[in-house]
DNA sequence: CGCCGTCTTGAGTGCTGTCAATAGTTGTGG
DNA sequence: CCACAACTATTGACAGCACTCAAGACGGCG
């Protein structure tokens, strides 16, 4: 059992200073969408910035009323998704700068939860200013579409992964791609890329247990394509794992 | 080698006769997005009527530029994403009063091809005008917002059924799911369910083997769970298929 | 220093993919 | 109406891979 949540204080948090927020989140939040800052200068007053939110705090629930998004400030977020059964699917990892809590647009509540993997700030945006906004810049509808539609297709990637690639290919594309999207956050030339989830998490997403993903790691490892930490890793290869299985019809 | 599309005639029947179309399918467009028709009063004049599609045609392929959102008037469509390798992998099926192509929302060209299963006749709304609309009526908004997002939880919760089912109640409650969809169009109380797909198809989309989807539908039939027949099945029983492996932390 | 959670490593089993052959179905043409 | 061909579906044998169960190593924290 964990005890995630126990020092929790989320949404107690919020916070004056909102220039710097706002001057950090907003263009991350806007850029998301593809719409430039300048175009959206009563977006400004729609935005709150909450935090500390402490490792295993929850950012919002299932079942929580639909009240904002969310951009990330510092930190670092997974989502989860609760089954019927109560057994649990982390279905997401956002970064600095990721937007996260748009699977409830259109929706009264959330269907999933988000909780702090790192001391995180968080960005609010939200929704009842959101639909005025959307009213007046077609371009923000459609870029929120884009957010929606590029989510979706990872996830259908991601499902078409589970059946046309290896394991080990899967595991080196998260890598890649994790890889990828934390070089674009890091200041330096930190080759060393740190992992803020668990490898339970981690095994979870790639829906494969934390035994079968430890030994991929170690597999990955001896051939040389990554470089395995306690709670990070070095990408020494940008070419996808070998043995791929699916050359068929096209 | 398949010869789909071999008589190919997509898009070159432009139907004129409207009100049929108009009456039957923006009721359903509309429906899914949660909307009433009388409060898009001008949204008549979006609509177009296409077809028929042969089994096989293709009503857009990858890459063509978005133009419109897609309704089917009549017959059946799936959806196929195409990989890097050139591997397919479908992603829906889609029955009369469904709506698709959404998934190209937001960008500029299609990321997926939709293939007619039966004879099929598609109503259009063109994404141009659906801008315009969208701005005019925020419900519009919001009720495409739903769609997407539906669509997008469906992919989860398949995602989380790949790991924490068994594959026999994933084929179960793919079927229980189907019938559930197909009885919601089917006019009398007829139990024998028609499947507009090929095994393979329907194996592609469920991430297994037609070997292993024909295994699993005789062990279902077995067990008295489905009754399967040439190109449709009955339905015996709505509980999920015993065996459940998910009782875990909640 | 000792506890506990996380992670790793090992052995064995079961399920699904692969390969291959057969049966059934559909559509076409004589 | 029948026969043939092409496609689709089924069934079997076998092997590989990931899951399960179980034990041990590592690391953080009190």
């Amino acid at each position: 059992m964990k005890r995630t949540g126990s020092r929790s204080r989320q949404g107690l948090h919020l916070v004056k200073a909102k220039h710097a927020c706002h001057n950090c989140d907003l263009r991350h939040l806007l850029r998301k969408t593809g719409i430039e800052e300048q175009q959206l200068p009563d977006a400004v007053c729609t935005i709150r910035c909450r935090g500390p939110y402490q490792p295993g705090d929850r950012i919002y629930r299932t079942g929580d009323p639909l009240s904002a998004l969310y951009a990330i400030t510092s930190g670092s977020v997974k989502t989860e998704y609760t089954t019927c059964t109560g057994a649990l699917q982390v279905t997401g990892f956002y970064l600095r700068g990721d937007l996260f809590g748009v699977e409830a647009l259109g929706e009264h509540s959330h269907t999933d939860d988000a909780i702090a993997l790192e001391t995180a700030w968080i960005c609010e945006l939200r929704t009842a200013e959101l639909e005025t906004l959307c009213a007046k810049h077609p371009e923000l509808t459609r870029g929120l579409f884009q957010v929606l539609n590029r989510r979706a297709r990872n996830d259908t990637i991601h499902q078409v992964n589970v059946r046309k690639r290896t394991t080990e290919q899967r595991v080196m594309g998260f890598l890649q791609d994790f890889a990828e999207r934390s070089r674009a956050r890091l200041t330096g030339v930190e080759d060393e890329i740190p992992l803020p989830m668990t490898k339970e998490d981690m095994a979870s997403y790639l829906a494969i247990t934390p035994e079968t993903l430890s030994r991929i790691l170690r597999k990955l490892d001896d051939a040389g394509y990554i470089q395995t930490s306690v709670r990070a890793f070095r990408l020494l290869r940008a070419e996808p794992f070998p043995g791929v299985l699916d050359q068929d019809a096209g």
